[in-house]
DNA sequence: ATGGTATGTCATTAC
DNA sequence: AAGTAATGACATACC
């Protein structure tokens, strides 16, 4: 026992130095998930012998929180367990041990709290005890009017706690080991909605409240080491006989996959869960049951994941606000980002997401666009970034996209942390380059909602214009939204000018190009035929011109002499007849036209 | 980093 | 004259 402590203490150093590590290279983009993983497996040998110590454990505790309970009544008002007066408390001396019943009985009232011994808050800060605490396996103890208590009770809150468990909470709070646990939580981008310290029994517990805290960082192993398992059996007995039945019917209710979580893989599993698993069921746990409420607690938000950003200590919560901003750099669509952090969260995160809220091109575009329409857009985005949005925790953004997905809205707000936690980017940039495009196209349907624009984008640009006209008629409008609808019409229909101007000049380019090749056909058609006319062209004049020489050898003067062809041609006259003419000679033949004989 | 492409938008002109 | 179409020019996103 003293060496698996010595070592599960050194593992809890371990823990806290990856912590440490962790924390440094958060910038760095390492997870948490990693180093715990990893973490885990060194350990998983250890902690299965722990484990098995610690479900024997459990299981005497749960017969006598059994008992325990048996013994206690719900005090209607208070919401917390009473001892019975010892005639009524039939099982007690049955499965209890006594001094366990007398020291319930001593310790219940927080006035008496004083006797609690050093030990049990000691096993209260050990992990099994922690274990212990968070989970409930002390439930199926739990007496039948106990168990349920109807509906959910409203969880302990500030305002609701009395000043004993108010403080009882904040000290627990302060536990080192469980400050360990919750910055784990915390710290890790998936761990978020199991943070259900708030409703913790052992805040209950009045014993938290006079455990020495700076011994607990001291003395947390030392006192383990000594502490006897009767003591830690009796405190846990304790522990959980103070929990107020609501709490407990709420952690039954909320979670009861802890119950199995904790048997099965024992307390590491539980403080370093797997992410998304835990995430699921802690969000269903909370969400879906406490989301009323602790929605009407200001200080007691919902623990989303920007949530417990916000209230993560030192620089996680710009970090995660960053990497937000950052993952969602083109909410055009308003989606993404605001509906899952601030749906139920007032106060700082939601002024994050607020201001986060608007997409780059939204802001430039209003920076851009000159004009009272585009002025206005900005004063109608700043009047709309109000408390009263802020409160119902939905940027205009995202009110502008609420009205298409309302249906959508509740589920996605469950489950949306949980996915933008658990996968990397590339599927949401996938997601964005689709909206990317649906979204530019719809700008100025955006636009038209923000300005409360009574008609379709469609029927502003497509309506002829006296349909249009007279529906502008029937609605009073602004000078900013006169000047938004006329600029979405003129917009609206120019981009169908633009697209129909370029289509046109590609069907003329394609058209042009047409021309272009059969142009090119029939010039080299003619130019084929050409080349095949001269070759004809000079064929006949061979031909021709052997004919010439051929006639013109057969000629004789009267002496029988021939003629040469240098000294005379043959012409041929109008009317058929041909004539030598003597080609020097040429005018006076001509003059002498009665000398040449005729051929 | 850079060039090409697609698209939206604005200014101007034509109808 | 007003409304619309056509189109060149520019900006931006995306590949």
């Amino acid at each position: 026992m003293m060496m698996e402590m010595e070592v599960m203490h050194s593992g809890q150093q371990d823990m806290e130095l990856i912590d440490i590590l962790w924390k440094q290279d958060i910038d760095l983009g390492a997870r948490r998930e990693v180093f715990d993983y990893n973490h885990r497996q060194k350990e998983h040998e250890l902690q299965r012998q722990r484990e098995l110590e610690e479900e024997k454990r459990l299981h005497l505790v749960r017969e006598q929180e059994k008992a325990l309970l048996a013994q206690l009544q719900l005090d209607e008002e208070t919401g917390e367990y009473i001892p019975r007066p010892p005639p009524s408390a039939p099982l007690q001396s049955a499965v209890t041990p006594l001094e366990v019943t007398q020291l319930l009985a001593e310790t219940f009232p927080v006035e008496e709290t004083e006797n609690t011994p050093v030990c049990l808050n000691t096993t209260a800060v050990s992990p099994p005890s922690s274990s212990s605490m968070i989970m409930s396996p002390e439930q199926p103890a739990l007496p039948p009017v106990t168990l349920s208590p109807g509906p959910l009770l409203p969880p302990p809150t500030p305002q609701t706690m009395s000043p004993e468990l108010e403080q009882a909470w904040m000290e627990l709070l302060s536990l080192p080991e469980l400050q360990q646990c919750l910055n784990m939580q915390m710290e890790d981008t998936l761990e978020t909605t199991t943070y259900p310290l708030p409703n913790s029994p052992e805040v209950q517990n009045p014993n938290f409240t006079f455990y020495p805290l700076p011994s607990v960082t001291e003395g947390e192993t030392n006192n383990l080491n000594v502490c006897p398992a009767e003591f830690i059996n009796t405190f846990d007995g304790s522990v959980t006989s103070m929990v107020s039945p609501d709490n407990l019917s709420q952690i039954d209710k909320k979670d009861p996959q802890i119950n199995t979580n904790f048997n099965a893989k024992g307390f590491c599993d539980i403080f370093y869960p797997d992410p998304l698993l835990e995430e699921n069921s802690g969000q269903h746990g909370i969400e879906g049951n406490e989301r009323s409420i602790m929605s009407d607690i200001p200080n007691k938000p919902l623990f989303t994941p920007v949530d417990l950003y916000s209230l993560s200590p030192g620089d996680t919560f710009d970090r995660e606000k960053t990497n937000l901003t950052a993952e969602l750099p083109d909410s055009d669509s308003g989606i993404s980002s605001n509906t899952s952090p601030n749906s139920s969260s007032p106060g700082k995160s939601v002024y994050g997401d607020g201001s986060f809220g608007y997409s780059d091109s939204d802001m430039e575009e209003m920076d851009q666009n000159p004009g009272s329409a585009e002025s206005d857009y900005s004063e109608m985005f700043s009047l709309n970034f109000q408390p009263d949005d802020l409160q119902s925790g939905i940027p205009v953004t995202a009110l502008m996209c609420q009205t298409q997905q309302q249906d959508k809205k509740p589920k996605q707000q469950k489950t949306e942390p949980a996915e933008e936690n658990g996968h990397n980017n590339a599927p949401f940039t996938k997601d964005k380059q689709k909206k990317r495009s649906d979204m530019r196209l719809s700008r100025d349907e955006q636009r038209a909602k923000t300005l409360k624009i009574p008609f379709t984008v469609d029927m502003i640009i497509n309506l002829p214009v006296d349909d249009f006209n007279e529906m502008m008629s029937k609605h009073q409008l602004n000078e900013a939204q006169l000047a938004l609808v006329r600029d979405i019409r003129r917009r609206g229909k120019n981009k169908v000018a633009a697209q129909n101007c370029r289509k046109r000049k590609m069907e003329n380019i394609v058209g042009l190009e047409g021309d272009l090749d059969s142009l090119k056909d029939e010039k080299e058609r003619l130019q084929s035929e050409k080349s095949q006319n001269i070759k004809n062209l000079k064929e006949m004049k061979q031909q021709l011109n052997s004919l010439y020489l051929e006639v013109f050898s057969l000629l004789r003067d009267e002496k029988g002499n021939s003629y040469s062809p240098s000294d005379y041609s043959l012409q041929q006259s109008s009317d058929g007849s041909v004539f030598l003419v003597p080609r020097i000679k040429k005018t006076f033949i001509k003059s002498e036209d009665n000398h040449i004989s005729p051929l």
